[in-house]
DNA sequence: TTTATTTTGCAACAATGTTGCAAAATTATG
DNA sequence: CATAATTTTGCAACATTGTTGCAAAATAAA
């Protein structure tokens, strides 16, 4: 993962070609994505290594983000919203989040199955498919 | 579809087999639910034919009907929860939802294509897959 | 260093979901 | 069919989650 020096540097890096401002409250979000291998949800951050940020510029946070192509949310069937950070082949404008996505059922945790294939789904007759979200459940490696 | 008749005879069953009290709020939801063949959000209900019913009345019939195996839920990727009735392979043990859902981008609505099949994930090696999600979305037949 | 722009935090609000409890409706029993 | 036991409903009050406007603070540009 590198130096907390080289951590911080890609991460200006990666707000300056977004055309975003270097502030704290941004680094310190994208340092906890980096960090954590899985998806984060709002709570996540708000309890942030010492000091706690305000709710409101958290949210603002989050969706500059998914303007940006930085993250991505990730499909749920309770009203909570995750996040996982994008891969490079994300941009503003065109999105490429072909991955497929696990929910642990004994850690609770979610994450990003990048090599594993998204399935080719055989539509009926009359449907158009322009993006295909897989959620898999089960448990985990380092659970079993 | 048959006569209104039959469906509230039907709906009835339903509930009896589940042992539910065949109530008013209960009959009129899962009429609702019959009617359209799209998956519904809590916003549906409230407005309901004629007379309103209870927030709460609503949010604890649509819980029940969950935990009786009667509706199930579908993964989004926003705060709002759709649900959509369970074919009668459901119970309230053993939840059998194994068909994939399609969101058209036009309309809004959500459906469930039920003849089309979940197609198989191979996951890395030591995950254990219990439930595979799969909503897809793109344009309808009805909006194409 | 100064100015212009962007971001933050607060307050206030809106929407959504939950809990306890008494009244009403439904089901079970004689 | 009438009554008792049980379940469900609706209200009030509260908790949680997400949003908006605006002035102060921080960052970037000159």
């Amino acid at each position: 993962m590198g130096t907390k020096q080289q951590i911080t540097e890609r991460i200006s890096g990666l707000l300056r070609e977004s055309k975003l401002s270097v502030t704290e409250t941004r680094t310190k979000i994208l340092e906890l994505f980096m960090k954590s291998n899985g998806a984060l949800e709002h709570s996540d951050f708000e309890k942030l290594a010492g000091q706690s940020f305000d709710r409101v510029t958290v949210y603002r946070t989050l969706q500059t983000f998914l303007d940006k192509g930085i993250i991505h949310k990730i499909p749920t069937t309770d009203t909570s919203v995750r996040y996982a950070l994008c891969k490079s082949e994300c941009s503003e404008h065109h999105h490429h989040d072909h991955h497929i996505h696990f929910k642990c059922e004994e850690c609770g945790n979610t994450i990003c199955l990048d090599e594993t294939d998204v399935p080719q789904i055989q539509l009926p007759k009359g449907y158009a498919a322009h993006n295909v979200e897989v959620v898999v459940s089960g448990v985990c490696k380092s659970c079993k």
